[in-house]
DNA sequence: CTATTATTTTGATAATTATAGAATTATGAA
DNA sequence: TTCATAATTCTATAATTATCAAAATAATAG
């Protein structure tokens, strides 16, 4: 990952707006959301909310498709696992206790309790 | 790590120059580097740079001290740390395959090849 | 003290970003 | 077709951000 891709990252989470809406989807998983809930849910004018998740696509950190009248919005998994991964090499260039205990507070439990198995059905 | 902790983490990061600077500063540890020096390798103008470290200071991600007539900035590690951290908890609500490849790519196997000591040579 | 070097602050300007009302497009139902 | 719903695009505006010359501040040397 370049580092202009990295600030679109940046970028697009960088604003309340949109990182509530990120960790919105997190859950949802391939499931997503339509933008009307998004909307609902966390008070954003229509019209605002087009132009935060326009970012977020842009930046490549969500993906979108129709189903019926509803716009279902989601999480492209390679998004912020990119943006992860840019972050911690820079992290750790000789410095790995930089971005170490991120990984063992957080992910490490819950993924000893056995892979969520990822559902392959997109 | 509340939200607007790492709004404030991420919109420091989320601007070219600024995440340059960031990627300077990582391998100098706790020698740090003149903000001169920043200024000349990047080629920024003072005033700018200036502005610049002044929001990468404010958002925690960098420290600052004299020294002679010079200023050193150098990482602060905690605040990078919590913001991997932040976007941790949330990749990994259920999906933690968002945020593993990152860890395994670049920590693990440097930190595979013994603990480099951290260098405390400063 | 004066001069020099290193950096910051001030202040002005250009550019970008966030916000939302109104109009528009798209889909599905009656 | 007409109606209602869902979301987007258009448009304008307010607010924030980035940039840098010029002046101000800080430290040290002579």
């Amino acid at each position: 990952m370049k580092i202009k891709k990295a600030v679109d990252a940046l970028t697009a989470l960088a604003q309340k707006s949109r990182l509530e809406v990120f960790r919105l989807l997190v859950p949802r998983g391939e499931e997503g959301l339509a933008a009307g809930e998004i909307a609902e849910q966390l008070t954003i004018a229509p019209a605002t909310l087009t132009f935060h998740l326009k970012e977020l696509c842009h930046a490549g950190l969500v993906a979108s498709h129709r189903e019926g009248r509803s716009i279902i919005y989601s999480l492209r998994p390679d998004g912020i696992r990119d943006l992860m991964e840019f972050l911690s090499e820079d992290c750790c260039q000789g410095q790995p206790h930089l971005c170490q205990p991120a990984m063992s507070n957080s992910c490490r439990e819950k993924k000893a309790k056995k892979r969520p198995k990822q559902a392959t059905t997109k």
